[in-house]
DNA sequence: TTCTCCATGTCGTATTTCCGCCAGCCAACG
DNA sequence: CGTTGGCTGGCGGAAATACGACATGGAGAA
């Protein structure tokens, strides 16, 4: 366990890897955070790919994440963790319809439960499930960078399409 | 919860206190016996009285108790421990005996285990308890120390007979 | 609309249950 | 005598269980 610390347009990021591969992406204040004393000494090694990457995101140049990720945790957690990943740059998907793919369509709430223990934000993009109403609903990371992530992807999207 | 220490004939004693009150006298290496840490600070600002009785008994010259007394423990236990307290100076009370006065005829195995765990060691006189064939079976601080207090005990009796 | 109720997975926190221990004692054996 | 086995009641800790809270959403009723 290691980790390191970078700046973005959403304040600053914590990432840490086990064995070397990316398991956690934390926002200041996000909810479930675990506590800092988990996190290991700092060492940015592991994290080159990685940072190089976000830094491409937040610039605009980058739709998708070509990373190997280790998140920990339950085999339905992981299973909507890997749903998250296939939902496309700039688009949303609602609880219950993301629910209604795993197979479970009574599973909406569950999946919001999942989605709030999201360890890697952003690279995997909890921040595209809305309600079904279209409301945000809610985001481990604060309503307002849930927004300012989305804002920012269709904007890319319509700046892009226009060029 | 403050504490202090003082020696006697059975090896130093400490002495607990909480809100001033008398709750608990240990000797070393007695079974049971709290970690030292739950002892609060050392200050023997309370114990002038328990003290001064303590040496008056191991001299010989007290063969009761009058003290304000607050061991913590369950219901059953203070009763237990109540009882001991009735026992006379020198004299023994089998575990049975002790069960079946206190209307419990059955439960003498559970007064010699609430016997065990008396936090009040020599002023709630638990070492007059004995076996019902006179053995004395058990003692937190050791069935020699047991020995001692009963033999000092019946000492002191028939000697102030004599005179 | 607006409300209640329910299904779903997980986690933290009660609450309950259960098991093994013990400073005993009696009776039945050799 | 000593040893053994079975019963005893209370306690503490472990384990099991129960429950509420959630980043939801659909059905049914007022």
């Amino acid at each position: 366990m290691t980790h390191t610390t970078v700046d973005s347009p959403v304040g600053p990021l914590t990432l840490v890897a086990t064995d070397g591969v990316l398991s956690g992406l934390y926002m200041t204040d996000q909810r479930y955070r675990p506590e800092d004393s988990t996190f290991g000494p700092v060492d940015a090694g592991p994290f080159g790919d990685v940072i190089a990457q976000l830094e491409e995101y937040f610039a605009g140049r980058r739709t998708s994440f070509e990373l190997e990720l280790d998140p920990l945790g339950t085999p339905f957690q992981r299973t909507v963790w890997r749903a998250l990943c296939s939902i496309p740059y700039g688009e949303t998907v609602s609880y219950g319809e993301l629910a209604a793919q795993l197979g479970r369509p009574t599973a909406a709430r569950a999946v919001g439960m999942a989605n709030g223990r999201n360890p890697i934000g952003i690279i995997v993009p909890c921040h595209r499930v809305v309600g079904s109403t279209g409301d945000l609903t809610g985001y481990g990371g604060g309503i307002d960078r849930k927004r300012q992530l989305l804002e920012f992807e269709t904007a890319t999207l319509a700046s892009s399409t226009v060029r």
